[in-house]
DNA sequence: TTTT
DNA sequence: TTTT
């Protein structure tokens, strides 16, 4: 039997991606995303974070190590995933994480040109996007009825 | 630039999947689909229920042609599209559809077994889930950190 | 019986939020929101835009109209509304919506500071926020356009 | 500056809510939801189960302990918390939480009638439905487990 | 610890 | 046009 376990998140990442390949050749992804809320405490704006540890795999992972640096917005759509883990002490841990299915950059276009991992003498073809989504099973085209 | 179209319903077939392959070969699938909210007005219950006009292509259109039935109770998850159209006295007109990206099944084994969709004699190994995820982009596996 | 009917946008104001003021004194605002996709075709970035129709009714009105304007990027998110209305020749005709429950404006505190909303000699106890939520409660009735 | 931090999960839960009172006259309640997700590897049916510790405060824990049992398919919104605690032995731990916003019970009449928590004795005016929304306003604060 |  |  099947359910739904979907995350959505809009937040900065705290760092830089962390890239690793697997044996197998695979690529793994993951850094610290921080999500804010403001709210009002007795007349006061307080502001809360929340820290989220985003995991990405292979294609989505190669994606990320490119376009997503520390201090970026981005949007993360993903899954919930908890796993246990032992310390250097050997004592048994778990940590919840989100695995990312998909993510889009949100912000300035000039956050990108500024940006140390685009290249200043690109192409204007090859330009980043001011924003960019990264959605694989994406489907369109005119509808016929 | 790039933005987020999400959309995320439960709700109930008002119809069977009416399915049409296209001159390219693409299967197109579209339905009804209802969702009720219950809310209480002056001491009574009162239903008010929205119609969303589902449309999926390809994979998704022949797994939802196969699996989905009037009246069964499913997840979808899409984006929006507006699209316009010609109707029969060639007055230009709007419809709003959810394109889907995935579904899940949600109900009993149950409705499965009594569907007509469900031969008799398969085994039970091909029986049909009592729900049923399709999500291609879905990936797994034990992380290394 | 209940279902699940919830929309998740992120994009830009197409115009400015126009408000109006019923009978009752509810105030009720709405503006089109543009989300944007890229996506490749034949080795060119193709960008197609989806228009979405938001309202939004009481508070969510007010402050939308206090803080919304034409070109700003905002989360909304909300529920899918089709209704039905006469046009100026008495022909029926449905639009659909989003009826907004909350939302969340994103993008720079700069973009508020040079803000014609926002007045220069506000105290820094008013200034608003680079990123602002409002999640009250869900709001309904009849619209009345 | 605010961002987005929002969770969606269909499942079913591992437990009946455990209900607590805080000094202040404030009511919570937590249980455990099970999400699972069925797939193919190599031509067989693994089904994968991931457990979430939901938490529900003041009105929507009361209506989550008179409405929600051991076994029941819900759906629920909230949001990620990650908060620390020490256990018996004084060490320093952190577990990830989903504050629920909201929650909707799927699933059928015949649940709720089998159900003990149904007197079976009531009228039928009074008779649980179905499937029940719940959509109060959020609610935060620390945790007291 | 759920569900099929 | 669904479901309870």
């Amino acid at each position: 039997m099947s359910g739904i376990n979907k995350v959505i998140l809009v937040g900065h990442l705290g760092k830089d991606p962390e890239v690793r390949h697997l044996d197998g050749g695979v690529t793994v992804a993951s850094f610290p995303l921080a999500t804010s809320e403001t709210y009002n405490k007795d007349g006061k704006r307080v502001e809360q974070t929340e820290w989220h540890n985003i995991v990405l795999w292979r294609g989505l992972a190669e994606v990320a190590s490119k376009y997503l640096q520390k201090g970026k917005l981005v949007y993360i759509e993903g899954k919930l995933r908890t796993r246990s883990f032992e310390d250097k002490e050997k004592v048994k841990k778990y940590v919840t994480e989100i695995v990312a299915e998909n993510f889009t950059m949100l912000g300035r276009k000039s956050d990108f040109e500024q940006s140390p991992i685009a290249p200043a003498n690109q192409s204007s073809e090859a330009k980043i996007e001011d924003e960019f989504t990264i959605d694989p099973s994406d489907e369109s085209g005119d509808l016929p009825f």
